[in-house]
RNA sequence: GCACCAUUAGCUCAGUUGGAUAGAGCAACGGAUUUCUAAUCCGUAGGUCAGUGGUUCGAGCCCACUAUGGUGUACCA
């Protein structure tokens, strides 16, 4: 209710010209404890402007507002100028703000013209998805929809690690152990086995390492053979990807690899060499930062001339700044190449000066495991296939312990096992490390995924057992304590969507799920819908599908799937 | 060594730009169910906000130092 704000900033002002300045939206805050009022005015800061103790000041402030019908009362507690709306108005207020459209609408302003390019989820090629390339793909997709949601035009992109040397050690192991057939037959897992083989036994035979050198060279200089299976570990991989993007419910605009900046490297190379951005040390094509930069040099060639992972994604952000006119470039990644993008940001800065905080690195904090040291070498780690899995396979097992009657069991439990995996990453702001747990990952009771998705269950329910409600409601019945409740947590969708896109950080809409969904049940607990009178059910029906609307699109933003029965 | 990040209840975490009595979930204990779905709700118990000092009318939040943990530190990605 900024309206509500401004008209009280407006009469102070009228009163006590001095505080000008020192007064405006910002100033307000909202009282923790509901009782004390719907929005509160400190007035500590005003006590050095007024040469009065706050508590003094506020006691004046209050008689500004005598006979003032917005508010259903105006009191000041130790300084603090607390304002308690007029309920009905409020009520009234939030439910047409929120039931219309229009009110979306506004939301997609935002960010209108604006282009957000998000990379995120990178697998890398040949191996597959484990639980380690989650939290990329699901933080990822999650601001995608956030941006989208605020009327961002937004890039998924999905930068796959599809060109380095790992490829030319497959390539010898294939051409040793295996065929063309065997690895289209057999799929991705074949293609770990076989990199898992390769290192067990480079360790005896370390020539290996020099046979697979060869091999990547090849690729590189566009040996056929080469090409061949690189194009069939993509394709095997890809195929594998798009079943776990599926069903995370996953999308990219642009799936473009690291191979697609190959061609443009030397000339990168050569448009920093051209603005004196480089320097050769230790043999090596580098570009120094200054000493307040406090970083090592960036390399952009080794001294064998190969380039590296930064030169391949300056090239992939100088592609990215003219294809697509962006504000914003996000990386999300692991907080372990904060450097790496440091330095990358840095020194397209220096290129361009313009592109100054358009990059930005979402990091999110590592997953670790219990005494088990995860590496893709050594062939253990956690496959996101099997998290799912058990995930549904938990699931299954409870619907039929309860005798569910669920007409699509099956998938059914699919949903809720992403839901639980989902907001079991969602719900913890992206920088803490994780420990990987599989009892939490499959905990369904409190604030989970699927408490998330069973209130939401509850409450279609009740809209479906009402019937067609009439859109009519009485403002009067809605002033109970649960029904308030619940419409006062329903007004602050707007300003969480906007907190958790200028923070990138989906954690806030979860967060909000949660309270959102406990003033739900509590509400559900103690007010009944169906089979109240007509005036009361379509009051609260009226309510409940607001709610719906709200509950719904931040389900949406996180990516937690909806369900209808459970 | 240096740099960055983290530290809040037994465990996992919230805590808006510094503001009122620091909040949830899990685990523990007690209660509510012929129900619009109990994957729910209500209650009890649980705190030196890592430590010390500083800034401020006011610090979990800002600053400095210390401790513990994590990550990084030029030819891997």
């Amino acid at each position: 209710m900024n309206d509500l704000k401004i008209r009280i900033i407006e009469k102070l002002n009228g009163a006590y010209p001095s505080i000008k300045e020192a007064l405006g939206v910002s100033s307000f805050e909202n009282p923790k404890n509901p009782d004390h009022g719907d929005i509160s005015l400190p007035c500590f800061k005003f006590s050095s402007l007024l040469k009065k103790s706050p508590n003094f000041i506020a006691e004046e402030f209050r008689t500004v507002f005598f006979n003032d019908s917005s508010f259903e009362s105006v009191s000041n507690i130790n300084g603090y100028l607390n304002f308690k709306y007029d309920k009905r108005t409020y009520i009234s207020f939030v439910l047409e703000k929120y039931a219309s459209g229009s009110f979306f609408n506004k939301m997609k302003e935002t960010g209108r013209g604006k282009t957000v390019v998000i990379d995120y989820s990178h697998p890398n090629v040949a191996k597959n998805m484990g639980i380690h390339n989650l939290r990329s793909t699901i933080i990822g997709q999650s601001i995608y929809n956030i941006y989208n949601f605020l009327g961002y035009r937004t890039v998924g992109v999905n930068h796959l690690g599809d060109w380095g040397t790992q490829f030319g050690k497959l390539m010898w192991a294939l051409e040793q152990w295996s065929s063309f057939g065997e690895v289209e037959e057999k799929g991705i897992l074949f293609l770990n086995e076989m990199y898992v083989r390769f290192h067990t036994e480079a360790e005896v035979h370390p020539e290996y390492e020099e046979h697979a050198r060869v091999w990547f060279k090849k690729l590189e200089d566009g040996d056929e053979t080469a090409l061949k299976w690189w194009k069939l570990f993509i394709k095997v991989s890809m195929d594998a990807y798009n079943g776990i993007y599926i069903r995370l419910n996953v999308k990219f605009d642009h799936i473009t690899g690291e191979s697609f900046y190959i061609p443009f490297l030397e000339d990168t190379v050569k448009k920093l060499e051209n603005k004196n951005l480089t320097e050769i040390s230790e043999g090596a094509l580098v570009v120094k930062f200054e000493d307040t930069d406090n970083m090592p040099p960036c390399l952009l060639k080794k001294s064998d001339g190969a380039t590296l992972y930064a030169t391949r994604d300056i090239a992939a952000a100088m592609y990215r700044l003219t294809e697509f006119d962006p504000y914003r470039i996000l990386y999300v990644t692991d907080v372990a190449q904060e450097l790496h993008f440091a330095q990358v940001f840095k020194v397209m800065e220096m290129f361009d000066p313009g592109s100054k905080g358009k990059f930005c690195h979402i990091k999110f904090g590592r997953l670790s495991f219990p005494n088990v040291q995860m590496s893709t070498r050594k062939g253990n780690i956690v496959p996101l296939s099997e998290v799912l899995d058990r995930a549904r396979d938990k699931v299954i097992g409870i619907i039929e312990e309860r005798n569910a009657d669920i007409a699509d069991k099956f998938t059914t439990a699919d949903k809720i096992g992403i839901g639980a995996v989902i907001f079991n990453d969602l719900s913890v702001s992206r920088i803490k490390n994780i420990e990987f747990d599989w009892d939490k990952t499959l905990s369904f009771d409190g604030e989970t995924g699927p408490h998330i998705q069973y209130s939401y269950v509850r409450l279609l329910n009740i809209l479906e057992k009402a019937g067609l409600i009439s859109g009519k409601y009485d403002t009067a019945l809605l002033e109970d304590e649960f029904s308030y409740e619940l419409i006062r947590c329903i007004d602050r969708f707007e300003s969480k969507v906007l907190q958790a896109c200028d923070e990138n950080e989906p954690s806030v809409i979860s967060n909000y799920l949660i309270e959102l969904s406990k003033c739900f049940n509590r509400f559900y607990q103690n007010n009944r819908v169906v089979g109240e009178n007509a005036d009361i059910l379509n009051s609260r029906a009226f309510l409940i599908s607001t709610l719906r609307t709200v509950y719904g699109r931040c389900m949406e933003l996180l990516g937690i799937p909806q369900i209808e029965k459970m």
